[in-house]
DNA sequence: AAATTTATGTTGTATTACAGACTATATTCT
DNA sequence: AGAATATAGTCTGTAATACAACATAAATTT
């Protein structure tokens, strides 16, 4: 990196007032906020928040194998592999051969977990609703919106992207 | 975004095309990103997004004590104690007695310590910049007035939060 | 001055992610 | 077609990490 782009870039700092790191900090205040209100919404759900994003990612995305979902997720293969146990175990999941890869398996939701996956929605729609409390309508939607487009930006400028492409113009 | 969209979804759903639990995956998605860029700009530093951000809160917060750093940083005091000693063994911070009570140590930073922070500082905010790519200036300004009016809402929602509070005021 | 609380440090333990090896199937190359 | 390589998923062992429980010293309360 060029000096002079950095004497470029401290100049212009578009985040005024912020000292450098503190929109990490930001970022990690809220998602630390938000991980509490979330993992209590989701408390009936195995593996918690994160066995509510499998499922629901399953459901809405209907990711091709567990690869996609992974991604999708940022989980690694390996890590995937006994959470998808807890909720197979459970019965919300089952892990079927995929039609078109028969080394792959296709996760999809039982009627259980379809349920259970309903009953839990409304519940996170309500703890987002909680967290967001801070802001009015307009600034909530404002940043609903930005955010939805620097993760977009985020996520196209990953090396790891690929496998979920497809999944993510779905929508 | 159209503004007239905003209007529109204000009154139940603030996230208009969000299935719930989206803003977590989204927050997840722009934090990760930043982390990756965050943890290679500060590769030198020991403990790495972590240790940037302790010397960061050391030198430009001046906590009064450890627990109010961890407190601020969401950091176990258990661990803090790990962390701090390799920045102590790295000669970029010292523990020294608490002048008002003898039970607390101060962190304060050493002149090789701010010496690399300042290296780092600039890093990171060109970090922070990449990160932003994706928006423009004054999207980019409007979404860190945003993560901050928010996260300082769920910061005073936060059970754990006194022990900041006196820091979180000086800005 | 005894009891309680607070700040920090230490030790052991449980969780967790991940690297590496392995199987089965797909794909590519010659 | 057959060989070589790549990919999806699983399993095993290891290393990192957080945290609970305990310990110590000093402050505060009763």
């Amino acid at each position: 990196m060029a000096p002079s782009e950095l004497a470029a870039v401290t100049f212009e700092k578009p985040l005024p007032g912020f000292i450098p790191g503190d929109l990490a900090w930001h970022l990690g205040m809220i998602l630390r906020g938000h991980q509490t209100l979330f993992a209590d919404a989701v408390a009936e759900m195995p593996c918690s928040v994160r066995g509510y994003q499998m499922l629901s990612t399953v459901v809405h995305h209907d990711p091709a194998n567990q690869q996609a979902l992974g991604a999708h997720l940022g989980i690694d293969r390996t890590v995937l592999t006994y959470l998808l146990d807890d909720l197979v175990t459970a019965g919300l999941v089952e892990r079927i051969p995929a039609p078109t890869d028969r080394r792959a398996r296709k996760i999809v939701a039982t009627a259980q977990g379809l349920d259970l996956l309903k009953k839990m929605e409304a519940r996170v729609a309500a703890a987002e609703q909680t967290l967001l409390t801070g802001l009015d309508a307009r600034e909530s939607a404002q940043l609903a919106g930005l955010v939805s487009k620097l993760s977009m930006a985020v996520h196209g400028a990953q090396p790891g992207a690929n496998p979920c492409e497809a999944m993510d113009h779905l929508g």
